[in-house]
DNA sequence: AAATCAAACAACCGCAGACGT
DNA sequence: TACGTCTGCGGTTGTTTGATT
């Protein structure tokens, strides 16, 4: 039994480290293609590449791979990713998965870089059920409607998120109202889903509506999927939808007991 | 034109589970 | 069964690129 050691190629070879050289990329290609892809520290000693298995295989994974799909992210595809991430969380491979040619990676700095920003600029966590109920609401029917791919501004998802967006807000409202008071999302989705957070659901009826005007009362809440209002001063009386000043109004009387 | 900043993308790291010996 | 190695996943960091001042 000899006393030297195993031979470990990542500690006895000068590995290389960073930003891939072109050279590098036709070696990786090169071998991928005579002996094909798969066990990747065997690859990395055989190829000649001083770089680990791990970084041969995240190179040609995310990189390299002829099925990997450059570009943009199609609405389409925004949209899978808002509601499988809903369903599934953080589990990005498995998401990956449902999208063909995009990448774990790819789909996890999308999530990091896009979406995660929005919750940032909205003070919330993004893993919240108030703000995937957000997403749902605001963002994938905007996505749904867009030829091409943009997140909706963040003016849009603040005016219906923050009642206080455009107003002062009374020095009698409690910390905890910013964003748990959407009136859409509350009319999307059950008072379990909202209670999940902490929140309590609210689902306008005709007995918790007296003292508006009767379209809150009559107006039902439209269907999930179904053109959702957003933003802007449109949301008027006599569209179908109720006016997010209504709703606020609803949603202040039933939570500070006004 | 240069400096600065933020966004987007690429790559690395640690960990856990699978697998082989 | 125990141990070592490999692979894949998710989180994090580093680098590049483009916009703004």
């Amino acid at each position: 039994m000899s006393n030297k050691p195993a031979f470990k190629f990542e500690e006895d070879v000068d590995l290389r480290r960073g930003p891939w050289t072109l050279e590098e990329d036709s070696l990786l290609v090169h071998y991928i293609t005579c002996h094909g892809e798969g066990r990747w520290n065997h690859l990395a000693r055989s190829s000649g590449l001083k770089r680990t298995g791990k970084s041969c295989r995240l190179r040609w994974l995310n990189y390299l791979k002829p099925d990997v799909k450059r570009g943009n992210l199609t609405p389409e595809e925004q949209i899978l990713i808002l509601e499988l991430h809903s369903k599934w969380g953080n589990r990005w491979s498995r998401i990956a998965q449902q999208l063909p040619g995009r990448t774990d990676n790819e789909i996890k700095n999308y999530w990091r870089t896009r979406v995660q920003k929005q919750a940032r600029q909205l003070n919330v966590d993004a893993n919240s059920p108030v703000f995937r109920n957000a997403l749902r609401c605001f963002w994938s029917p905007r996505l749904a409607g867009k030829s091409e791919p943009s997140p909706p501004s963040i003016n849009d998802l603040a005016k219906n998120l923050n009642p206080y967006h455009h107003q002062e807000a009374p020095s009698s409202a409690p910390q905890a109202m910013f964003c748990d008071v959407n009136p859409w999302c509350d009319l999307y989705f059950s008072p379990e889903t909202m209670a999940a957070d902490g929140t309590q659901g609210f689902l306008p009826t005709p007995s918790n509506t007296s003292g508006l005007g009767s379209a809150a009362a009559v107006n039902p809440a439209p269907e999930l999927g179904s053109a959702a209002p957003y933003g802007g001063a449109d949301n008027a009386v006599g569209d179908g939808y109720w006016s997010i000043d209504e709703l606020w109004e609803v949603r202040k009387l039933q939570k500070w007991g006004i």
